[in-house]
RNA sequence: GGGCGGAUAGCUCAGCGGGAGAGCACCUGCCUUACACGCAGGGGGUCGUAGGUUCGAAACCUACUCCGCCCACCA
């Protein structure tokens, strides 16, 4: 197709498709292990198999493939690794939710079948996020995609819990774990979100049991009264002293308590005096251990209350609480009932309120993993990027707890461990195992539960890469460069990553940690399901294109904060992307005749114009690389943009439009050569943002090659001109001088008017030199340059910049009043300008500590000014002669 | 109870020690043969408040106010 031919508007749609399958059927996603190479690596982090290509992800997985695309093209072997993540109890209950419309449980199914359902459904609906990410333009090698439940990420899982376990740092045990009685499993102590609510603080008196009187507890969960097995106090508070040793009577069920002392309780609150409920409450637990009291469970595992609830027993937790705390008062036993603020746990996955019971469960015992990770960090071994979350992750790894990896789920990596019936044996094992390793017994059975999905995915930077087999892409690949991810999942993913990776890897799993913010609605909320203000990437896609959704992203991102989404900056963003268009058919209409192979750079004859825009180009390409080895992508994309628009659309194509469409055949080819040559290397640049249009673009400019993706990234050749940029800096503000006093005299374009300038010898010079494209960027119908001390007309608009004077003789139009009122204007300006530097040059302080080249530069600033203030005084004593 | 981030033009946000910037919106001209998804020009800000450091502060320090996150076993 011609470029005459395609439309002036860019049209994503048919372009997107046809380069992404030809990047695909080349191969250019999967690279070539160079050993004498440094590689750049990153493993996506999984989406879940359930899941939907969200905002977050967008811009997530943008940023990982700017990154990925610019080492591709700096000539890094590099390999961006996909894949998703099984997503434990997500995928349960999705496939569970199906199951119920058919009326069907899983209990009926049965594990296995069930399982075969769940894998089915994989298979079926699962993974569509993986095309949408291509939509995005995701350069993934998707010849190593992976699944945290795949043979080799299984096996991985396997050979970490074994070895855990023979270290010792896997353990089963009684402990308080968060138990979600709708999602029926355990869950981990991050997986609990706190959320303030109102409730009350109840007073209860427990009856001493051998004499008068009575000890007053607080309570915000009355119906574990029922579980209660002390009463604690602190040992220093005086007020209880006389009461250790002695008993209480727990109030509607008459059990007798010990009244106990621990430095648990705070004094302070309530009334110092603690019930105790070892089997619902954490605190409660450790102080039961301390003093070996009972365990009383009363809430069971659909958050009802069990038979050692007595006549509560089948009530639902607040049910009972109601009806207990209803006996209380009846039994003159409720003191008062306080209101209060506090945290409740809900579970992150479905909300549920959290009930603390005893269970048994399997743990990871952290303190020894969080040691190394904690020192990797804090040594420099790993870079969290921005700084700040070096201190989030600290003060978590230093306060860590030990890990529940145990779910009451099916679908996920089995426990690998045994149970023998016979002799009790209990056998973690790498292989399936069939009989009893320690009595040989067949009557054995495998552990039912499955690990935390989490589990898995800490395993994802050297899983996937082989481990435990030493693979040559393990070798080679690992540590990875860089990890692309939200704040949300630091402690979840981030943290367990390293911990893993440095007792199997000895090595960290990644060198640096990049944390973006999150996407949020254009009012600042949080895109969420429930708020359904969430917008679908794919929407945008479709309305504007991939590299529009791109680029909006990440010129409106700073690296850790959040960021609104805002339909006005999407398309803003697809104006950007039109303009680059535009500017490829403004160059392709004129390259015809031009290639560049058979161009002699040293016959070609450089104006200034042309030494600005290559020096700025230079520039801007060292800028944009300093951008993004410093993850500062918006930064990156904003300097681009700006480069683009301002600088070589509106000045630089403008100016070489002269010589273009000029029949000098030299200043053509210049011409031609310097808009390709700018165009070309911008295209370079900008690919890793907008990796469509450019390939599109790219792909027809004369000379180009295979795909721009594997272009290489353009180097730091270009020498920067000063002096071009500050002769050119000079033009340009002659230009906007007289454009801006024709606007203010109205003057229509079609209107071209004499300017005459006076400056002195050098000025004169380059005006001169420059007088053709004065004209056609300012609507001249002739420029006179000459020596200040011309003739100056009279009837005229006129501007002083520079030490340039400027004048526009538009006898019929100028308005003498107007001109002296500007003029006066001006010089008001100006002597407040002269006195603010005088001030600053007459201040010792300032002459004495301020950098030398702030002074001079001040010293340069008076100048000019003074000088400007005599000429247009000249020009007003002028004015109002001819008056 | 701790910690972190933000407060800059009507809106959304850059800038983070040397004279306030962008996009959108607004006003005035323009269909100038790449682009009206455009071109040119313009108006608009005591840079949250109060102190301090400095020759110089929107930027650095301190306190405060408001918004938003995160962490925490006070029952």
């Amino acid at each position: 197709m011609k470029m005459k031919d395609i439309p002036t508007a860019y049209d994503p749609h048919t372009v997107e498709e046809k380069w992404y399958r030809y990047w695909l059927d080349n191969g250019y996603f999967t690279p070539e292990i160079k050993p004498e190479k440094t590689p750049y690596t990153i493993v996506i982090p999984p989406p879940n198999v359930t899941g939907a290509l969200h905002m977050g992800h967008a811009l997530d997985n943008t940023i990982q493939d700017v990154l990925v695309r610019y080492q591709r093209m700096q000539g890094n072997p590099t390999l961006w690794l996909p894949g998703m993540d099984h997503a434990g109890i997500a995928t349960q209950a999705r496939v569970e939710a199906d199951l119920a419309q058919q009326g069907i449980s899983r209990w009926e199914l049965g594990r296995e079948k069930f399982l075969d359902r769940v894998w089915e459904w994989k298979e079926q609906y699962g993974g569509q996020i993986i095309g949408q990410l291509q939509r995005l333009g995701a350069s993934c090698d998707f010849s190593r995609e992976r699944f945290t439940m795949d043979e080799g990420c299984s096996q991985a899982v396997r050979e970490v819990f074994v070895s855990l376990y023979e270290r010792g740092l896997i353990y089963r045990g009684n402990y308080i774990v968060n138990w979600c009685p709708q999602c029926h499993t355990a869950i981990s102590d991050i997986e609990v979100e706190y959320e303030d609510s109102g409730g009350y603080l109840w007073y209860v008196r427990y009856p001493l049991a051998d004499e008068d009187g009575y000890i007053t507890v607080a309570t915000t969960r009355p119906e574990t009264i029922l579980g209660d097995t002390a009463v604690a106090v602190n040992p220093r508070d005086e007020r209880y002293g006389h009461l250790l040793g002695k008993e209480a009577v727990l109030p509607v069920v008459g059990r007798r308590l010990p009244i106990i002392a621990d430095y648990y309780v705070d004094p302070a609150f309530g009334t110092g005096a603690v019930k105790i409920t070892p089997a619902h409450d954490p605190n409660d637990f450790e102080v039961g251990q301390r003093h070996g009291l009972d365990q009383i469970s009363v809430i069971d595992l659909d958050g009802k209350m069990t038979a050692e609830a007595g006549k509560f027993r089948g009530l639902d937790r607040y049910q009972c609480r109601q009806q207990l705390v209803q006996e209380l008062k009846a039994g003159g036993y409720l003191v008062k009932a306080e209101d209060l603020v506090h945290a409740i746990g809900h579970c992150s996955r479905c909300n549920t309120v959290i009930e603390p019971l005893l269970s048994k469960q399997w743990f990871v015992k952290m303190k020894p993993l969080a040691e190394p990770a904690l020192e990797v960090v804090k040594g420099g071994q790993i870079t969290f990027v921005p700084k700040r979350f070096t201190k989030i992750y600290c003060q978590w790894v230093e306060n860590i707890r030990d890990w529940c990896i145990s779910r009451q789920l099916w679908w996920g990596h089995r426990i690998p461990v045994w149970y023998c019936h016979d002799c009790k044996a209990e056998i973690a094992s790498r292989e399936d195992i069939d009989y009893c390793p320690a009595c040989g017994s067949n009557n054995i059975y495998q552990d039912p539960d499955v690990l935390d999905t989490w589990f898995s995915s800490a395993l994802w930077p050297f899983s996937t890469l082989g481990w435990p087999e030493q693979t040559n892409d393990l070798a080679y690949f690992y540590p990875t460069s860089v990890l692309v991810t939200g704040r949300d999942i630091i402690f979840f993913w981030v943290a367990r990553m390293i911990f893993m990776a440095l007792p199997f890897m000895n090595e960290v799993p990644f060198r640096d940690v990049f944390i973006h913010g999150l996407v949020l609605d254009a009012q600042g909320r949080k895109m969420s399901k429930s708020l359904g203000n969430g917008i679908d990437p794919l929407e945008v896609i479709e309305k504007y294109g991939a590299d529009t959704l791109r680029f909006m992203l990440i010129t409106g991102s700073v690296p850790g904060h959040d960021l609104r989404f805002q339909w006005e900056r999407v398309e803003a963003t697809r104006n950007f992307a039109n303009k680059v268009w535009n500017v490829a058919r403004l160059a392709l209409l004129n390259l015809d005749d031009f290639d560049p192979g058979e161009i002699d750079v040293s016959t070609l004859d450089f104006i200034l114009a042309d030494r600005w825009i290559r020096s700025r180009l230079g520039t801007v390409r060292d800028q944009v690389v300093a951008f993004i080895e410093d993850y500062d992508l918006g930064a990156a994309a904003r300097t681009l943009y700006e480069f683009i628009w301002d600088e070589f659309c509106d000045w630089y194509v403008e100016l070489a439009k002269l010589r273009l469409y000029g029949d000098q055949v030299k200043e053509r080819r210049t011409a031609q050569y310097v808009i390709w040559e700018v165009l070309e290397c911008t295209l370079r640049l900008l690919h890793p943002f907008m990796p469509f249009i450019t390939e599109e673009i790219w792909q027809h400019l004369p000379g180009s090659g295979e795909s721009i993706m594997m272009a290489p990234y353009p180097e730091a050749a270009i020498r920067r001109d000063r002096v071009a940029e500050e002769e050119f800096s000079l033009i340009q503000e002659v230009v906007r001088g007289i454009r801006n006093a024709r606007a203010e005299i109205n003057v229509p374009p079609t209107r071209k008017a004499r300017v005459i300038i006076q400056a002195d010898a050098r000025a004169v010079s380059l005006l001169t030199e420059t007088a053709p494209y004065l004209k056609s960027l300012a609507w001249a119908s002739e420029v006179v340059p000459g020596p200040i001390r011309g003739e100056k007309p009279a009837q005229a608009v006129s501007f002083i910049t520079d030490g340039v004077e400027v004048y526009l003789p538009l006898a019929d139009l100028v308005e003498m009043e107007k001109e002296i009122a500007r003029t006066q204007k001006e010089i008001t300006a100006m002597e407040a300008e002269i006195k603010r530097s005088e001030r600053m040059l007459s201040n010792r302080g300032f002459l004495a500590q301020a950098p030398a080249k702030v002074v001079e530069k001040e010293r340069q600033k008076e100048v000019a000014y003074k000088d400007k203030l005599v000429r247009l005084k000249e020009r007003l004593s002028s004015l109002q002669g001819k008056q």
